[in-house]
DNA sequence: CGGTTTTGACCTGCGC
DNA sequence: GCGCAGGTCAAAACCG
């Protein structure tokens, strides 16, 4: 996922361990309060003659010393604590200031629309949680125990985890990541992960634990392999049944004992469909083009475990069932797993685009397919997802990101409103339900791998062109002057430029259409912001 | 020269 | 046990 929040994570990560780093100096606190006790013990002992006076002048100067090391340690920890609460007095500030900004574009605004901008911020922070991100004090135990929830959904992740360089960190992202070679020794290797893992109690009846989950990719793409950044090794190549075409089977170099493998074969049907089929999880940080895919590969593969873990089984055919159970998963989707396990049978989520497939004999697969072009909006041509037809009164197409190639951004509603999308690397979930009301409308998406004031931006940018008195049909016509407004939020933060940078080199890669199988597939990260978004080098020419 | 690709051999799991 | 298919290994060839 992941996954800006990337950055986010090792942010609150850092937190953490500063704030670690405090518990230990109260640690030591202790240590040194302890400490005088034992001198006064020493004191009891009686001791004669002349050396006894001498000592007892040591050991007052002992205390004494311990003492002064004392008041310098309170005196640190009181410090420590005003910076904490300058720290937290600035975030509240901020806070607020945010919120009498939202509140001046949208004076008439009513209440329920500033709890919908708490809740946009709160729904920031359990993204930033559920990334793996432990707040020092959780709110009370219900947020806690959704953080617990949430851990054990990514412990169970399997696919393609992304890791940052600034995330050597305490923080949970850790444990779903896999050991670096320097940690290693603390966590367990990633072939134990893979097949020592104590699985959901619904996932041991579905399928085998040793069984890794993959996530397959389908696209239209004229290089021999997907451009998702990463560096990859041939090492085979295999002619397999019903299929002319044959397979490759690529291991990840960026790490030597990186455990990540992918598979690319060539659709039968269409040549130009590209099949990718991503397995395991990287043990080392990954090069910002490569984050993108990663978490998304990542967040399908979250999402198969977590709706599995669901354990909403049906013995419904997919085509009926799609419309009747989605709002009973966590992201709207439905997720029917084999229960007879005797043939291969792939299962329809609410969108076409997302499908889990599984046999009895292979591995649990989450399908991503990006072949099909969605529309960006129109009520004709809207398609259906999930039974719910995308009607201009309740389909938004400026909240869809712009900034996405159409031909590679799904979404997925729900009979329940509430909607997922897939753009382009990041998994948004639209919590808020769809409002009637489309200039009320406000979304707040949950993206995997965005830093939380991401959303932010994302949510206010929406809400800015949600009340800007245009109609959706018309909206759709102004183009220029939403991609302006975009890209003036764009510029305002550098990390959201990189997220974003990162999430399009991956799906457009650098135009190159020569086969870059190997070194050059992470050629993408070397195109630069300004190539991507010439405007932004000038912060003037939006305004 | 080091890294990558190619390709035949080999291993493993599963169905019959 | 045998055959098949998927997956991996490793030596040779290739490339920059």
């Amino acid at each position: 996922m992941e996954f800006g929040s990337e950055r986010s994570d090792s942010d609150h990560g850092g937190e953490v361990k500063d704030e670690k780093r405090s518990d230990s100096g109260v640690g030591d606190e202790t240590a040194v309060i302890k400490e005088p006790p034992m001198t006064n013990t020493k004191r009891t002992i009686p001791e004669d003659g002349p050396s006894a006076s001498i000592n007892k002048k040591e050991e007052v100067d002992e205390l004494e010393n311990a003492k002064a090391k004392m008041r310098e340690i309170r005196e640190e920890n009181q410090r420590l604590k005003m910076c904490l609460n300058r720290v937290m007095n600035d975030y509240k500030t901020l806070q607020v200031h945010i919120h009498n900004i939202t509140q001046q574009e949208t004076p008439n605004s009513s209440d329920k629309e500033n709890t919908n901008l708490q809740e946009i911020i709160k729904e920031s922070e359990l993204v930033s949680l559920s990334l793996g991100n432990f707040l020092s004090n959780p709110r009370n135990d219900e947020k806690a125990k959704t953080q617990m929830k949430e851990k054990e959904y990514e412990n169970l992740s399997l696919g393609l985890e992304c890791k940052f360089e600034t995330s050597k960190s305490t923080s949970t992202t850790e444990h779903l990541l896999k050991p670096s070679p320097e940690n290693s020794s603390e966590v367990p290797k990633e072939e134990e992960a893979g097949e020592t893992w104590t699985p959901h109690k619904d996932e041991v009846s579905l399928e085998n634990p040793a069984k890794k989950t993959r996530v397959c990719v389908r696209a239209r793409c004229d290089t021999p392999t997907l451009n998702d950044g990463c560096q990859w090794r041939k090492y085979g190549q295999k002619i397999s049944k019903g299929n002319p075409c044959p397979r490759a089977y690529y291991r990840c170099t960026v790490a030597p004992s990186c455990p990540v493998r992918k598979q690319v074969q060539r659709c039968a049907q269409d040549m130009s469909i590209l099949i990718t089929t991503y397995e395991g999880t990287h043990n080392h940080s990954l090069p910002l083009s490569a984050t993108a895919m990663a978490s998304t590969t990542s967040a399908a593969a979250s999402m198969l475990l977590t709706g599995s873990s669901t354990s909403h089984y049906s013995s419904m055919p997919p085509s009926s069932a799609t419309t009747t159970t989605s709002s009973n998963l966590h992201h709207g989707l439905n997720l029917y797993l084999p229960n007879d396990g005797s043939k291969p049978k792939q299962f329809y989520l609410s969108h076409p685009a997302l499908s889990i497939s599984s046999t009895s004999q292979s591995h649990p697969t989450v399908t991503l397919d990006l072949t099909s072009n969605i529309p960006l909006s129109s009520s004709s041509s809207a398609p259906n997802f999930g039974g719910r037809l995308f009607t201009s009164s309740n389909y938004n197409p400026i909240t869809r990101p712009l900034l996405y190639p159409s031909s590679t951004s799904l979404n997925f509603t729900s009979s329940e409103s509430n909607a997922m999308s897939w753009s382009n690397g990041f998994l948004s979930h639209n919590a808020q339900p769809y409002s009637n009301n489309n200039n009320r409308n406000i979304l707040s998406n949950i993206n995997l791998g965005r830093q939380p004031m991401e959303n932010m931006y994302h949510s206010y940018m929406q809400r800015n062109n949600n009340n800007a008195p245009i109609p959706h049909q018309e909206a759709q016509h102004s183009m220029p002057d939403t991609i302006a407004a975009a890209t003036k939020f764009i510029i305002a933060d550098p990390s959201f430029q990189s997220s974003l940078a990162a999430a399009l080199t991956s799906i457009i890669g650098t135009g190159n259409t020569q086969g870059n199988q190997s070194g050059g597939e992470d050629s993408g990260k070397n195109k630069k912001w300004g190539d991507l978004f010439p405007s932004s080098s000038s912060r003037d020419n939006n305004n």
